[in-house]
DNA sequence: CAGAGCGGTGACGATTTTGTGACGCCGACG
DNA sequence: CGTCGGCGTCACAAAATCGTCACCGCTCTG
């Protein structure tokens, strides 16, 4: 996992408990005391979760959501707020401008981590730790390897992540540009075509066990993984 | 594609350059030598895309921003800023104040293609991704697969927008002139007759399981999709 | 019944897209 | 300081797809 996780807490004392938690967790936060820190280190860091409180001094959180989902590198970056039980309504409100999830404070630590876990799971899942498993092909991100008939195979750090994007987002056509961001990076500017290359030597890698035959082409619109044959 | 691009860029030798490489990718390039011709410009013809150089004489590119985010009509339109590398914060100040993105000078040619590119279709509509189904003929965008009576069919990628757009368009007629506009896009000079070849290669794709009848022929008008037989 | 008009069909060359092998660069490591 | 593995690019090969055409048969008309 190792997800870079922004709080946007005014309160220090949640803040500080929030970030003890979700680095024992395994993830890195970044803490902001206001909507308008909280803007500035998203530019800054384009972290991959948000955890924004609701009443924030200054612009409010539903504000900050409206910025965030208006700016191209970051709308896509998902949600989670936090509310006090008695902002029901509000909840609504953050769910209907994209928030992608909530919880009312007060929330205990396990509840607090099921929910990155789950939005993780949801939004990013090449961000988690999962295993993921097709049939009799195997890879771990916890121990960094593959295995196919359960023999390991060998392959490059990218053909790894681009291998476990291609699992955790199944079923699904990516062009060559979605991949390089995905895989890669926002900020990278690298050829388009060296994607066919990283997957041909996944595919080589790959083929001894006849697990190629999952990583597609389609023509005129990029690749695919499928569970399938 | 086909974008119009407001350059705000005070060096002349810059602006011809930028200029020179967005024409040849294929969009209309607009000049403009400060900010505040630039933002006449804008109001004047509301363009597509800004590339705005940060350190321009007179009013900064800071101020651009603001003033273009504050008018309604304006504050949509993406900007992608151009940057020293000395200028470090700059580049942070503009992403939040709205910046879309942040080219660093001096660039490349191919990473300034890169970014316009990846700008505008972070913008852009996205292609409707719902799944269309006439009884077992299922055709998903996203996966970019045609399936009947659950086995895959193969077609190429004309075929697969010219039925795609059938199904979405059932039970209506359409001329070859419209079918050309509309699956292959607007002002395209292509021979009306193309048409018919690939609604036979869509037909003969169809026709093992029989869906084949449901492209009708519509003599001296054109062609129909059916969802009965 | 002949002719005209229209759509179906198979073939073909051109073009576009993808696969592949090789190369040079660079940072890690010894 | 040299080696090595991995990465990004390129140029070329292979493959798939595209747009056109010529020809055919059918249908409608008069």
């Amino acid at each position: 996992m190792a997800a870079q996780i922004l709080v946007v807490e005014d309160e220090a004392a949640i803040q500080e408990l929030i970030a003890l938690n979700v680095r024992q967790a395994g993830h890195r936060p970044m803490l902001a005391g206001d909507a308008e820190e909280g803007l500035a280190r998203v530019q800054q860091t384009l972290p991959d979760l948000i955890l924004l409180d609701w009443m924030l001094p200054g612009m409010s959180g539903i504000d900050f959501l409206r910025r965030l989902r208006t700016n191209g590198r970051t709308q896509g970056i998902p949600v989670i707020m936090l509310t006090a039980r008695a902002e029901e309504q509000d909840k609504l409100l953050g769910l209907e401008h994209g928030a992608d999830d909530y919880i009312t404070k007060p929330f205990s630590t396990r509840e607090l981590n099921a929910r990155i876990k789950a939005v993780l799971r949801r939004r990013a899942p090449q961000m988690t730790e999962d295993r993921v498993e097709f049939g009799d092909l195997v890879l771990d991100p916890a121990t960094h390897r593959i295995s196919a008939n359960g023999v390991d195979l060998q392959v490059g750090p990218t053909e790894f992540k681009l291998l476990h994007f291609f699992m955790t987002h199944p079923e699904r056509v990516y062009s060559r540009t979605q991949i390089l961001d995905q895989v890669w990076g926002d900020h990278v500017f690298i050829e388009e075509r060296t994607v066919d290359v990283h997957i041909r030597r996944l595919r080589s890698a790959l083929h001894p066990t006849g697990h190629d035959r999952l990583l597609q082409t389609v023509r005129g619109s990029g690749y695919r993984f499928t569970r399938v044959a």
